[in-house]
DNA sequence: AATTGAAACAACCGCAGCTTC
DNA sequence: AGAAGCTGCGGTTGTTTCAAT
């Protein structure tokens, strides 16, 4: 049996938002100690707080690299592309914009994109053209479609591959689905080892 | 100015997969 | 081999903000 990484000792933690006086503590600890072992982590850092919610706190908001701000065009394009690719892999997704996470690329999909892709008349679980009329009233009238965004139309790659591990650049769609829509889809998706900073619990 | 509903964002929960023993 | 711990991911919910009435 494993042996926990710091004594196991069920406290009842803060929830909810973040003060500045935590976010400080976890960004000193951070800084000091590098990241790892959150279970141990808030315990260590004076925090009150679930070692889980402190990773998440982390990564999505205390992260320096982190590129705060609105989407712009190009990563919206992004995104749509390689959510018909991926399916719902958020972290695939956000690995391949520089700055962005997981959460707030899944955000965004729900509250931007999905609508932007049902007006369009595109189903945003598999990215199929609706039969035309489809969810089309959604549209307003006289309303052209975003500068920027392709026209989807004949964009019917499964997503079977997303299931498999095995995401890179040689993955194409299967045979009878096109991409045709996405000429300029040249994705390494390899996926690189991210640069961490081994830190021993 | 007050109210209400929608949109946007932040955070939590549950689960799966990997690691360790 | 399998049980248990840990981490990370995706789904969902709660809260805040903003616009319309």
């Amino acid at each position: 049996m494993r042996k926990p990484c710091c004594k196991k000792k069920e406290t009842s933690y803060y929830k909810g938002a973040w003060t500045k006086q935590e976010d400080q503590k976890l960004i000193d600890y951070i800084q000091k100690h590098g990241e790892g072992c959150w279970r141990s982590l808030p315990q260590a850092a004076g925090l009150v707080r679930s070692g889980k919610s402190c990773r998440l706190r982390w990564v999505n908001y205390l992260r320096p690299d982190l590129k705060r701000g609105n989407i712009d065009q190009d990563e919206e394009d992004l995104i749509i592309k390689l959510h018909a690719l991926l399916g719902n892999r958020w972290s695939l997704i956000a690995g391949r914009l520089p700055g962005r996470t997981d959460n707030e690329v899944k955000n965004y999909w729900n509250t931007h994109l999905k609508r932007k892709l049902m007006q369009m008349g595109v189903d945003p679980k598999n990215h199929h053209l609706r039969q035309p009329g489809t969810n089309l009233s959604l549209v307003p009238k006289n309303q052209k479609i975003a500068s920027g965004t392709q026209d989807w139309t004949g964009l019917e790659c499964n997503n079977n591959f997303a299931n498999s591990n095995e995401v890179n650049s040689t993955t194409s769609c299967s045979e009878g689905n096109t991409v045709s829509s996405l000429p300029d889809l040249n994705l390494d998706l390899n996926i690189g080892l991210p640069l961490v900073e081994e830190t021993q619990c």
